[in-house]
DNA sequence: CAGTGAGCGAGCTTCCGCTTGACTT
């Protein structure tokens, strides 16, 4: 036992710690907050000044005892959790959860885990800073009160086990909001004109593209333009040479990397958080979770030494970034590697790959600028108000762009694309061309949300913290209010006015727009859930909430004001609403009436129900019960139209004979089946119930019949190997070892090559072992 | 586990932010 106990936060970050202290320092973990809210019930004592009711949280009931006895036999408890709000109150609620000793505390903090920085610390101790806790208390009590009496309320007006919140109910509204403005979006098309210059002098007729500095409204206007060009000298008007530059980007905060990881390895938020875990935990990087872009003078200094060693001196440029983002709190450095001379890192392909990102984003964030030459080259025209636009870039010196360049979320126009390189050019030399063309254009609409630009949209809108974007995004789709899918686009069909050779030609050609991959769409309960929200609860989804919420627990912060009054002022305003709310009798369920059903003569409606979209035939308050039918995620509330709701009734039925034996397609509680004897099959989500055919029948109840557990394959080549079918799935069994296998294995394809590699992949070891072994 | 949806009422659901753990063939 030491005669120091010092707590921080995360045990990776406790093992570090303990090395620069030495053998008289004791560095325990306490894993987060140790005492929260029971979730039972809202736990705030409404009548009583907001009195909190805080317990002990039954999983960390071993680490609190754990302390305190520590504690007990040391001379000095050093609190030394994150500088920030949380922090701040991790630290109080310690001390009173331990019972500590008010004499044997000692409150410190550092933002960065150098040997340094924690000797600095220790130097420096101070008290807890109560306005600071005072003011998380607000936050803590604020968002219990707005979550656990919004929800309530969905429970009564749309269905059960609904939730709302000050972050997710934001989160949600930008989304149905998103997709609104795309329904509403009016698409306008004109003609841009490009035309593919050579210079008189090139046999091999090197092109390069000009662009028409106008856009014509129509077609015939298009046509006419380009019949001018017939026989019509072109030159060169005007060249204009511009130096510029860029910079690199900041280093990476949660934020970025999620996005940057969701752009360059197509990571979904949650895998990206996963991943830079396994990289902190094994001290390859950084804290993943932060705000900050700021790196230690010490990440700095390494950071140079390998930039000069590899690239020059030339590509040096030391930069200290600044935090633009709202309500920052900066507990942390920037995500960055923890040794900069390892570029590639041992360990699975994914943490190679944002490992290897990470490693990047920081080396280019500390090297010089990349110098640019543009050059514009003005061709004249028939028509002289517009020119020809010839864009050219030339990289002069590449600096960080050598290392990194980040990527943007709107893919770049591929006929806007300049040209990268232009051959030199004297003022009014004459240009021929090989063909201009006149292509149709539709405007775009804006574009759907992905998991990563979502958070980038909340934490522009200082909503939400490093540590919950991830659960936030899980949050609402487990709620079924947004879901992320792929979604096929359509054609549409594009005028194209070519003229090549003096001749003008007119073609159409189809296109494809509209495609989506993997892009957040709100549900139908999603759009009445947000409906509900806005109708009676505007200022606690108005984007501006939490941002003036933030100032007054800044105020708290600073003793300026009282937390208490500040949400009693917020709840004398908040509980009326939610009265009003609960005393409006009406019900939300995007009810809408389609039409009369031509059978029964009888209104047929959608709406959302108990278990979700369905369609109803008949009054709910008939004598005779209305007929229900479900939507089955084939339609959405607002588009679905009257025969699409009256086939949903056409269940069930049978779509042939199996084996001399009847197939009967239905829908069931838990969605659409194929049933078969007495035997259920779940009909996969990509195949419509409604068009399911024999084949696809057989190949579903076949694909279940086979399972059964025991050898599913083996290899005459190894017999060490085999592959196996367990409770949980397929897995590979090698010698005594058992290895998970990726999602889609198809044992039937696969070869014993395959097999190797997986079993060579350190992640697909089965982790249970790999305790045992531990021990 | 395989066709619920009225209305009544029991008892359940729910927030945001800090952190990892765990017995998976």
């Amino acid at each position: 036992m030491t005669k120091n106990l010092v707590i921080v936060e995360s045990p990776a970050k406790a093992r570090t710690i303990e090395k620069y202290l030495g053998k008289d320092f004791t560095v325990k973990s306490c894993n987060g907050h140790v005492r929260d809210l029971p979730k039972k019930d809202i736990s705030i004592d409404l009548k009583n000044n907001y009195e909190p009711n805080y317990v002990i949280l039954v999983e960390k009931k071993a680490i609190v005892q754990e302390l305190k006895k520590y504690a007990k036999e040391s001379e000095k408890v050093w609190l030394a959790t994150d500088e920030d709000r949380e922090g701040e109150a991790i630290s109080w609620h310690l001390v009173e959860a331990l019972n500590l000793d008010k004499n044997k505390i000692c409150r410190i903090s550092f933002n960065e885990i150098t040997k340094s920085a924690v000797l600095k610390a220790i130097q420096l101790p101070r008290e807890i800073n109560r306005n600071l806790v005072d003011a998380q208390q607000a936050r803590r009590v604020l968002d219990r009160i707005v979550g656990y009496q919004l929800s309530p309320l969905l429970w009564k007006k749309i269905k059960p086990a609904l939730s709302a919140g000050r972050v997710q109910s934001v989160a949600v509204r930008i989304i149905v909001e998103r997709e609104e403005e795309i329904k509403k979006f009016d698409t306008k098309y004109n003609f841009r004109v490009l035309c593919n210059f050579f210079k008189t002098d090139d046999n091999l007729k090197n092109t390069f593209l000009g662009e028409l500095s106008h856009r014509f409204s129509n077609k015939e206007e298009a046509k006419a333009f380009l019949s001018e060009c017939i026989n019509f000298e072109f030159f060169v008007k005007d060249i204009e040479k511009k130096p510029t530059y860029r910079s690199p980007s900041a280093p990476f905060t949660t934020s970025s990397l999620q996005q940057e990881s969701s752009r360059k390895l197509g990571f979904a938020v949650s895998k990206t958080m996963l991943i830079a875990q396994q990289l902190y935990e094994t001290g390859k990087i950084t804290y993943m979770r932060t705000d900050s872009v700021n790196l230690s003078d010490l990440a700095i200094k390494m950071c140079q030494k390998v930039i000069q060693s590899r690239f020059g001196d030339k590509y040096l440029c030391t930069r200290k970034y600044v935090t633009k983002s709202k309500g920052a709190q900066e507990a942390h450095e920037a995500i960055r590697p923890t040794e900069f001379q390892n570029q590639e890192i041992e360990g699975t392909k994914e943490q190679k790959n944002l490992y290897n990102l990470i490693w990047k984003r920081t080396i280019a964030s500390q090297m010089s600028n990349a110098e640019i030459e543009k050059t514009q080259v003005s061709v004249n025209s028939p028509n002289p108000s517009f020119n020809f636009l010839v864009k050219g870039e030339v990289v002069k010196f590449d600096g960080f762009l050598r290392v990194y360049v980040e990527s943007m979320d709107d893919a770049e126009d591929e006929n806007g694309k300049d040209n990268k390189l232009l051959p030199d050019f004297k003022l009014n030399e004459k240009l021929n061309y090989h063909d201009i063309a006149a292509i149709q254009k539709y405007s775009q609409p804006p574009a759907r949300y992905t998991e990563a630009s979502l958070v980038k949209s909340l934490e522009e809108k200082g909503i939400g913290r490093p540590s919950t974007y991830a659960p936030t995004i899980s949050t609402i789709q487990k709620r079924g209010y947004v879901v992320c899918e792929s979604r096929k686009g359509s054609e549409r069909s594009i005028t194209k006015i070519s003229l090549i050779n003096n001749e003008l030609k007119e073609s159409e050609k189809e296109e494809i727009y509209g495609t989506e991959k993997n892009k957040l769409f709100p549900t139908d309960l999603g759009i009445i859930v947000n409906q509900f929200l806005s109708d009676y609860f505007q200022n606690i989804i108005d984007y501006q909430f939490t941002a003036n919420i933030e100032d007054e627990f800044d105020e708290i912060a600073q003793g300026k004001i009282e937390w208490r009054k500040m949400i009693d002022v917020f709840y004398k305003k908040f509980h009326p609403q939610v009265e009003k709310s609960a005393g409006d009798s009406k019900k939300y369920s995007g009810e809408r009436l389609l039409g009369v059903d031509p059978s029964c003569r009888k209104n047929v409606y959608v709406k959302v129900g108990k278990y979700g979209p369905v369609v109803q035939i008949g009054e709910t308050n008939d004598p005779e019960k209305p007929k229900f039918a479900s939507l089955l995620n084939l339609y959405s509330l607002d588009e679905i139209n009257l025969e699409q709701a009256i086939e949903l009734f056409s269940f069930p039925r049978s779509i042939g004979k199996l084996d001399g034996v009847e197939v009967i397609v239905n829908v069931g509680p838990y969605g659409p089946y194929v049933k078969k004897e007495k035997s259920f099959y779940q009909i996969p989500k990509n195949i419509n119930p409604l068009k399911i055919n024999l084949e696809q029948a057989k190949d579903i109840i076949e694909k279940k019949e086979f399972k059964g557990t025991g050898v599913v394959k083996e290899f005459e080549k190894n017999k060490d190997l085999a592959i196996r079918r367990g409770r949980f799935g397929i897995y590979i069994k090698y010698k005594n070892e058992n290895y998970k296998v990726p999602k889609d294995l198809d044992p039937d394809n696969v070869t014993l090559e395959e097999c190797i590699a997986i079993i060579d992949d350190p992640n697909s070891k089965s982790k249970g072992r790999r305790r045992k072994g531990k021990r």
